[in-house]
DNA sequence: CGATTAATTGATACTTCTCAAATCCTGTGG
DNA sequence: CCACAGGATTTGAGAAGTATCAATTAATCG
């Protein structure tokens, strides 16, 4: 995909995954007249925590960690994003600034749609709304999940939910490894913990046999023990 | 407010603070017949975690708190509501049980409307979506807040923040304490820690003359001190 | 007023953080 | 293809922050 193509979202595969799924056809058409389909290198910012957004992204293939600035400067993922995903709804509905960096993981292919071409959308199509407000919910649900965890579980037991989270949320690689490349720090910034200590407790892991590694990348070998390990019920 | 008596939407002053401030006249007597006026006592519970919703509540009067059990069935406080809010809503729209327990912290005045009443609002006044659309996402921005906090924050910096942000929530009595009553225990689940822990900081805060206590009612001598201890930035 | 429940204080143990130092990678330029 | 620079990872030791347990005092409600 680059720029002097756009391909029409009427044969997007990712489409189906994602909110526009049952839009009708001609507010496609609209849609496909307006976008602009954008590349992202690993690492470039696709928006910036404090800044309005203008429009949405629509994930067409790559990877995405959503954080937000701590308490000096220190770097706090909140969640992540994958194809089917958009990003920068939820600053453009709540009319507040975008609420945490968006950063590419791996290279990104998005589509832009601007601000108007959505609200408009929302006033007419009660599908598509409905589709957002389920997804603005249940992300709502999870944040909810998230915030209990951190408040009661240890790093040990958050550390091991997280791997399984990205597991389940990346999938895995033919090997069998977490299909997602973190840095330990950036681990340590989704657990909330220093680095060496995320660095300590999977070392643990790794003699426990219930990961193992290859470079950076993780692979589980004891699921049910990580659960364990992590106070996961509902795995 | 009682059960045979059921006030009309039109009249009620709570309903400009809420989702339903902007619905057509005609939308509103709907919503009228259809809902029923309900009273729930301190403590009383109006939804519980894991069961499916089949209607929201809109409060009319008194103060909630949201919270869901942890590991070894701790409670955390995940957030507050108050006159204006609707709970339960974010089940219905991600089709998700309910994530919450949803409590009352005084007597609460609360009306019942049931789902279908709701979907179908959806489908039709573009307004009224729009507004649940925004309240949602501005709820997701603030789990982003706490999130954050939570992973990067020491209790003592988070005690100072909650004690804040109880304040702008609730308000102050004519004697200036927050005007909402928690137990300190109550206060751990909000913050994340032990009762203990608690009471030391709040002693800490009171030596420094940061607060001061008559019970359990609060009362905030300094802002800026606190804002300074619990590294708020933005208040 | 008595019985619970809540709040407080103290002592100790444990988890996690921080700082320092060493080793390991990775990509780059010669 | 190799060596090197700079970042990333790892390990250790000691400090700091919180949790836990136990005991005491205060507040509340019938």
């Amino acid at each position: 995909m680059n720029k002097n193509q756009q391909p029409a979202c009427h044969n997007c595969e990712t489409r189906h995954l994602s909110v526009f799924a049952n839009v009708s056809s001609d507010t496609l058409d609209k849609i496909s007249e307006s976008k602009r389909c954008l590349h992202f290198k690993k690492g470039q910012e696709l928006l910036h925590e404090g800044i309005s957004a203008n429009g949405i992204y629509c994930i067409h293939t790559g990877k995405l960690k959503f954080s937000r600035l701590g308490t000096e400067g220190k770097e706090q993922i909140i969640r992540f994003g994958k194809a089917g995903d958009i990003v920068g709804y939820r600053s453009i509905l709540s009319q507040e600034p975008v609420s945490a960096n968006i950063v590419a993981l791996t290279d990104v292919d998005a589509c832009y749609i601007p601000k108007d071409i959505i609200l408009n959308l929302i006033t007419k199509d009660g599908d598509f709304t409905k589709s957002l407000l389920t997804t603005a919910c249940h992300e709502l649900g999870e944040a909810g999940k998230i915030i209990t965890n951190l408040a009661q579980k240890t790093v040990r037991e958050r550390l091991a939910e997280v791997l399984l989270i990205l597991e389940s949320t990346f999938g895995v690689t033919e090997e069998g490894y977490i299909d997602v490349t973190l840095k330990r720090e950036e681990l340590a910034n989704v657990v909330g913990t220093a680095t060496e200590t995320v660095i300590r407790f999977l070392s643990e892991f790794k003699s426990d046999k219930y990961v193992e590694f290859k470079g950076s990348k993780i692979k589980i070998l004891n699921r049910t023990k990580l659960a364990d390990t992590g106070s996961v019920y509902d795995y």
